[in-house]
DNA sequence: GCGTAACCTTACGCACGAGTAGGTATGCTC
DNA sequence: GAGCATACCTACTCGTGCGTAAGGTTACGC
């Protein structure tokens, strides 16, 4: 009424992203098939044809949050971790990027990684994204290991990069829950267990179940 | 008609298990909010009513599995894993538990876990439960530490705890991925990268992050 | 052998939410 | 300032699935 023209007739790209940010929240609050696509579209602010015009049924609504918000977090762990520096430094500064990534993206993590994994037709879709993760890291360990001429099996290797994965996604969600915590903070925790672990292994040590 | 009267009637604690057992292979097919109340009565081989006589809603239902899964998967881990052990050998029984749980169960570790935790009403509930199991792993490392002497902050060891907890989920989810795999060499590797890093950090030895 | 309680069914009401039909307003181009 | 494309809305249809009402049937005590 007064002054702020509450309606304003937006371009399509913008108004887009204002959907997927109230999709992403909504969402994350209620799960993909509690959430309504009228809660969506008022959280949007617009209508609910609008939300079926640009970004098609729920599904796809939802197949584009998983892409948009899964293209920021690998986008940012992959500018963050250059192939060309040490092994250490590299998961340093990939493990500083996700955990920075989760602590600024609270919604986004819990779309990709609470929601998507239980629900059938998007699970696919995020095993595909984690598979790349775990490929990188296990990369990395290669890498280190090659380095100082030695050689693990790639099964084995895949593995051991698939608990490294799992544990980092476990203290996103830890952070995710805790809004007090400090990313950076969490981030040198995850890289103790990784890097003295990963290290340990790397040096030819294993631990061995005692016969029996 | 013939011999086998296909619809015997059953005493409630018989038929209560078989509803459950039915609602926990759909509810870990389809979800919760996917899998209907018709095909779980089908499925159990009774009709609808009796379900909701037996069991209540949906929702209660649902618990019902959560809490008879989750149940049956402490307890095996904590009857593996002695407190009157040492350290290691207690960390190495209870993944050898926990990963022969899940590879026998693993429509039960589908509800816990895939869906579970992105379900708003029972997200609590699992959180509970893996509290507990991360405050038992604490344990571990904290006496193993005083056995030696050594103290580390509480919520330090809360979170190394976490995220060897959450390693052991994300081998789990890959367990269940990948029939063909063998829970106790599964459970072998866990303890490999597990062991070695917390022995590390309970040595002393901790990675820093670089200046700057 | 008969009552009664527990087991079990068919058949429905009803709410909720995905998706759409059809129409209105606003800015942009010439 | 006429015409057109694009942004946007109100108000519906219709399927699906939770939860229930009301009534049949079998076992078991006495």
């Amino acid at each position: 009424m007064s002054s702020a023209p509450s309606f304003k007739r937006l371009p399509r790209a913008v108004r887009e992203q204002q959907m997927l940010d109230a999709a992403v929240k909504v969402f994350s609050r209620r799960g993909f098939h509690a959430a309504s696509m009228d809660e969506i579209a008022e959280d949007a602010g617009i209508s609910k044809p609008m939300v079926y015009a640009y970004l098609g049924t729920k599904e796809e609504l939802f197949v584009a949050c998983l892409h948009r918000e899964g293209t920021r977090m690998t986008e940012a762990i992959a500018g963050a971790a250059a192939p060309e520096l040490p092994a250490d430094e590299r998961l340093w500064r990939g493990l500083r990027a996700f955990f920075g990534f989760v602590g600024a993206h609270r919604d986004g993590w819990a779309v990709l990684y609470r929601q998507a994994r239980g629900e059938q037709p998007f699970a696919g879709e995020l095993a595909a994204m984690r598979a790349r993760l775990v490929e990188v890291v296990a990369g990395m360990l290669d890498h280190a290991l090659r380095a100082e001429g030695r050689e693990i099996a790639g099964t084995e290797l895949e593995v051991v990069a698939y608990a490294l994965v799992g544990a980092s996604e476990s203290l996103a969600d830890w952070l995710a829950d805790h809004p007090e915590a400090d990313p950076e903070r969490t981030a040198t925790r995850m890289m103790n267990v990784a890097w003295l672990g990963a290290d340990q292994l790397l040096n030819g040590v294993t631990w061995r179940p005692p016969a029996g």
